[in-house]
DNA sequence: CACTTACGTAAGTATATGCTAATGTATAAG
DNA sequence: CTTATACATTAGCATATACTTACGTAAGTG
């Protein structure tokens, strides 16, 4: 997954995939959208491919491209699991909410005390 | 969003979310967590709150931190997008491939022909 | 065969980034 | 007020990375 994330941190790589989502383009179609060299796409080419985010075809002397979003789905599932873990954790919180207004109704905020007293000093 | 991919591109930031995803933890709770000095730890906290993916929260000296996963949200929805286009992408090759074995059931590689000729040489 | 096209690859460079050590700061305790 | 705690912030450094220029290569064309 980690080839996938620093992938599509870079914005122009971000922006190669969404020109190769729905469609085939060639390494110099893809180029003539930006502003810098060729062999720059070029090497952005290789970092999508080599993260499983694009796959290439050749066709005579061109290089076809088009995205592989499976490639992103550890990447989604890593995102959903966050997502999930929150929910739970809001949940948590309500129902410790709920137990602790029933018992006192205040001092909510001094649930966190008498914590890491082990530290050994470095 | 730039800054949220930016923040989960580094490994050791991923952990940290998925630290403080489920609890509320101090820095120094965080920082014990990895071989790396506090410093370095803090400057990964910074990174994950201007990104909006933590949030901070002061007790007495001790700063804790917690996840806030709606700033994954976009990311998500740009992940969901590309997944979407997939999808249609099949759908559109899938009818683009029946009308063509309708026709004459050969020749499907024959399509792509005649394409930038108008290339000014630099 | 030479020549063109459409690419990739290599080498060098400037900037970004993650780290450590040293220093600064706010809160609590004596 | 002084000291300790739990942090952040700064300066400096080493590595990673995105870029350019120059060169290499495979497929098509005469």
């Amino acid at each position: 997954m980690d080839a996938v994330v620093r992938a599509i941190a870079e914005p122009r790589r971000r922006e190669i995939l969404t020109l190769v989502a729905a469609r085939e383009l060639s390494a110099g179609e893809i180029a003539s959208h930006f502003d810098v060299t060729r062999p720059a796409i070029s090497q952005h080419l290789g970092v999508l491919k080599e993260a499983g985010l694009v796959v290439e075809r050749r066709e005579g002397t061109r290089r076809l491209y088009v995205a592989r979003p499976e490639g992103l789905a550890e990447l989604r599932s890593f995102l959903a699991a966050f997502w999930d873990m929150r929910l739970r954790r809001l949940k948590h919180a309500a129902e410790a909410e709920e137990r602790s207004s029933r018992r006192h109704a205040i001092s909510r905020h001094q649930r966190h005390r008498a914590r890491s007293q082990n530290k050994r000093k470095t």
